[in-house]
RNA sequence: CGCGGGGUAGAGUAACGGUAGCUCGUCAGGCUCAUAACCUGAAGAUUGCCGGUUCGAUUCCGGCCCCCGCAACCA
């Protein structure tokens, strides 16, 4: 089967030459403050899909990383007195150090957009969409306050002042920027919605994003003046621009799979034969992630719909390359009630302090189940808690002791043929395949459910049999009872492995060499 | 009439033209293998309001009220 074994010496390449390549990608946070916890949850759901996959037996890429330029980065760092790429460098690490702490798969890529590759692969886009015609120069009028000695935005503004210095008549500046011809594909982003009915989830984003971009798409600015504003990507051939931080940042998609190989030798020659052949054929790396996939999964909030499913996309057509393969948005984490989640309110959640907490996997647990697939959900103490006990504790955790305990005090050991006739038992099969179901969906925690809903069976199997008390007369029954159990602990754990990890592993281990856990899997709060 | 999403038991949610399901919480029984955990049962919803279509609507249509996003060059 495995003819060209040249192929499987590729440091990239994580199986074996025949599997299915699959790729799927956070979006990259911007590191102007500290990770959040919705960009954790952003991040453990893409890993749990990730890990899914790879037991599925596909080949998997899983990308995450750090966006890294623009005006309030480069703000901040002035405002602290260090130089943006310190300011960065700080915070690239807190945000890897989510990779152990959220129990994202070690192989996790991390890219950040100052990555010497990425730069270099954003201005070889920027020169594709440039040859291709997409890309032209304009003024671009900005209102400038005086008062604060900043531009402001429309939505910025209130009654066409800004609201700080409302007295003030704002300022019009000019200057020349260049534009990205956004409106160029208006038509073929919506064949692409129309074409690929999955490709945003939910289907209420997939109406939003059509919806807008029937409205009709504005081109928009892709570049400032590097006098005002120095910490981006330069504009190949123009030293007086930088790239708008979107440009560069979205194109991480692409770089973070080798795109495009043929700048490796670093040479301004080789970059534009690169761009010239518009991605007809690319590197073995990008054609195996990028195109062999069928395009990139990729995970967002849904402030970043427009960004991901059209102004991505529009810039994939610009330079040729094919689309994305689908895009899942997930909802915002709110405070109690559904308040926005602010420093101001004081209820924000940090996601290192509930792992130092809770520990890794009731995070991963919480965001996966607890929380809405889709929509917005609050994210309280309160709740966490009492999930935590009720499902983790209680429901998981409590089965794995009183099965376990059992299994031991009586030597029972799982063989095979329990094993297997149990995972022919309708109970199995209707769960495994709602499991199925929701991953298939991207509903996470639909696929969860089907787990807990075994979870449910196990508890009321013992009770219903009671093996416990069955053993003192009818020992060899009670045994089967028991073996059965076991069965049903290791398909549990089976579920378990994409999305609690660590515990699942545990459990797993337990049922092979036949102990209670040392300590409880998770200690009542 | 700017666009979009939503209003289902105390809380969070599911379903969908034909007994409104689940989780947490509450109450009552049971069990003792287990992390005072587990199992069973019960209470609790005129499915935002008003009309219409229909044999029948929470589900389809129209109107109204309320909530929440978005309204693009702020990542």
């Amino acid at each position: 089967m495995a003819k060209k074994t040249r192929k499987t010496e590729k440091a990239w390449q994580t199986g074996p030459e025949w599997q299915k390549p699959f790729y799927i990608t956070t979006t990259l946070p911007y590191v102007n403050s500290d990770p959040h916890i919705g960009f954790a949850m952003e991040a453990i759901r893409a890993d749990t899909v990730a890990r899914a996959k790879k037991l599925d037996g596909f080949g998997v890429f899983s990308n995450t990383g750090t966006d890294e330029h623009g005006m309030k980065i480069y703000q901040n760092a002035q405002s602290r007195g260090v130089s943006p790429q310190e300011y960065v460098d700080e915070y690239a690490a807190k945000f890897k150090a989510l990779i152990p702490a959220l129990g994202l798969m070690p192989d996790t890529n991390f890219i950040r957009t100052t990555d010497p590759h990425h730069v270099r692969a954003a201005q070889a886009f920027w020169k594709a969409v440039e040859q291709n015609g997409y890309i032209y120069k304009k003024n671009y009028k900005v209102k400038y306050c005086v008062g604060c000695e900043l531009e402001k935005t429309e939505s910025e503004l209130v009654d066409g002042k800004c609201p700080l210095h409302p007295l003030q008549e704002l300022e019009t500046i000019e200057e020349e920027n260049y534009f990205f011809k956004a409106s160029a594909f208006q038509k073929q982003l919506l064949e692409l919605y129309e074409t690929k009915p999955d490709f945003v989830i939910p289907d209420s984003r997939l109406n939003e994003i059509k919806s807008f971009v029937r409205k009709g798409l504005e081109d928009f600015s892709i570049s400032r003046l590097a006098s005002k504003m120095p910490w981006g990507i330069p504009v190949p051939d123009d030293d007086t621009q930088v790239m708008y931080v979107w440009f560069d940042a979205l194109v991480n998609y692409i770089s973070a799979v080798g795109w495009p190989d043929e700048l490796s030798g670093d040479q301004p020659s080789e970059l534009s034969s690169a761009v010239s052949r518009k991605g007809e054929l690319i590197d073995q790396k990008f054609q195996h992630w990028w195109i062999e996939t069928g395009g990139v999964v990729q995970y967002c909030g849904k402030d970043n719909l427009r960004q991901q499913a059209a102004m991505w996309q529009a810039m994939l057509m610009a330079a040729g390359l094919p689309n994305s393969r689908t895009i899942v948005v997930d909802g915002f984490i709110t405070g109690d009630g559904g308040v926005k989640m602010s420093k101001s309110l004081g209820n924000t959640v940090d996601p290192f302090e509930i792992v130092k907490e809770y520990g890794t996997d009731a995070l991963r647990y919480f965001v996966l189940r607890e929380l809405h697939p889709f929509e917005d959900s609050p994210f309280t103490p309160e709740k966490f808690k009492e999930a935590y006990n009720a499902h983790l504790a209680n429901g998981l955790g409590n089965l794995v002791s009183r099965v376990m305990k059992m299994a031991v005090a009586n030597d029972v050991k799982l063989d095979e043929k329990t094993a297997q006739s149990i995972e022919k038992s309708s109970e199995i099969i209707m769960a495994m395949k709602e499991y199925e179901k929701g991953f298939g969906g991207y509903n996470i925690q639909q696929a969860s459910n089907a787990v807990w809903t075994l979870i449910s069976k196990a508890d009321a199997i013992v009770q219903e049999r009671e093996p416990f008390k069955k053993i003192k007369t009818d020992a060899s029954a009670a045994k089967r009872d028991i073996a059965e159990l076991l069965a049903y602990l290791k398909i549990i754990a089976g579920l378990l492995l994409p999305i609690l990890p660590q515990t699942a592993e545990t459990i797993l281990d337990l049922i092979k060499e036949n102990k209670m856990p040392e300590r409880p899997l998770f200690v009542r709060k």
